[in-house]
DNA sequence: GCTATATAGGATAAATATGATCCTATTTAT
DNA sequence: ATAAATAGGATCATATTTATCCTATATAGC
């Protein structure tokens, strides 16, 4: 019940350009080298960012990626979900038809909080208060 | 980021036998028919929970399952984790070294406390209070 | 227009995790 | 002894995840 690593890779790329000046483009290749993140596989993460808003990618010489989602709104459930759906925990909240014991089950009911919660936290943590809470990463590693 | 089948096949079977009388002895196949769990496959299920101290295998025949944790005590968290392990969500909490940024990012803070949330969540479900609040489980599924 | 620099995106591979079943052995009540 | 159960190693099947390859396409600069 872990996150994925193309999540984790989502996670550390929008990080990576939340610290940069607004509207910087950078290189996938310096997002991947910093963050260690496979050049190619961002490639597809960031698609998929892209798709969902977040960000545009540049084609072209000297083009790259630029984060269009401001860091004060965007947090972590955005980006989660971008790469792994909606978060769901257990099957049956979800797709109630894939287990008919839904409405009959409170164990249910407990997952369904546990959910909220994770989603309630997880939209709380916006990407500029986690680059504010660590000024150490922000200095060592994204503003090189 | 999902419970397993197996996690989700686990709760069933304790469940079930959380609804029988206590020290109740029930065939795998009971449980295996009326939870919708594949019959080899509980089996294995069981030698864990067994392994975690919730159950007890009794070999032989009239031999079967028969829970010796109590429903008042026994919750959801200790079931789950007795078959997926310790509940992590983000791979670095639990293992520090397969993230150098471990210490480094606020964003792993994020998911320590959702981590926190999710568990203390499934550890306050005691399999007790989840039947005493769906009497039609009760009466229609599992006591028979 | 040509060239170098980037990403796009389909296809496919490789590795890992998950779900399930097969088969023989072992245990126990009668 | 026999029938009724589970034990447990081996194996298979499938799905998911994590990449990488390769050709196409877009763009800046000369």
């Amino acid at each position: 019940m872990r996150l994925t690593r193309a999540g984790e890779y989502a996670v550390r790329c929008v990080l990576y350009l939340s610290a940069q000046e607004e509207g910087k483009i950078v290189r996938r290749r310096d997002i991947s080298k910093t963050m260690g993140v496979p050049g190619q596989f961002l490639g597809k993460i960031a698609q998929q960012l892209s798709r969902a808003g977040f960000l545009e990618i540049i084609q072209g010489a000297k083009g790259g990626i630029r984060l269009t989602a401001s860091p004060m709104e965007l947090n972590l459930l955005d980006v989660v979900e971008a790469i792994a759906g909606e978060l769901s925990l257990n099957d049956c909240i979800i797709r109630p038809e894939s287990c008919s014991r839904n409405d009959l089950c409170s164990v249910h009911l407990v997952w369904q909080k546990a959910r909220r919660q994770l989603r309630e936290t997880l939209r709380e943590a916006t990407f500029e208060s986690m680059l504010q809470t660590d000024s150490r990463m922000n200095t060592d590693l994204l503003v090189q």
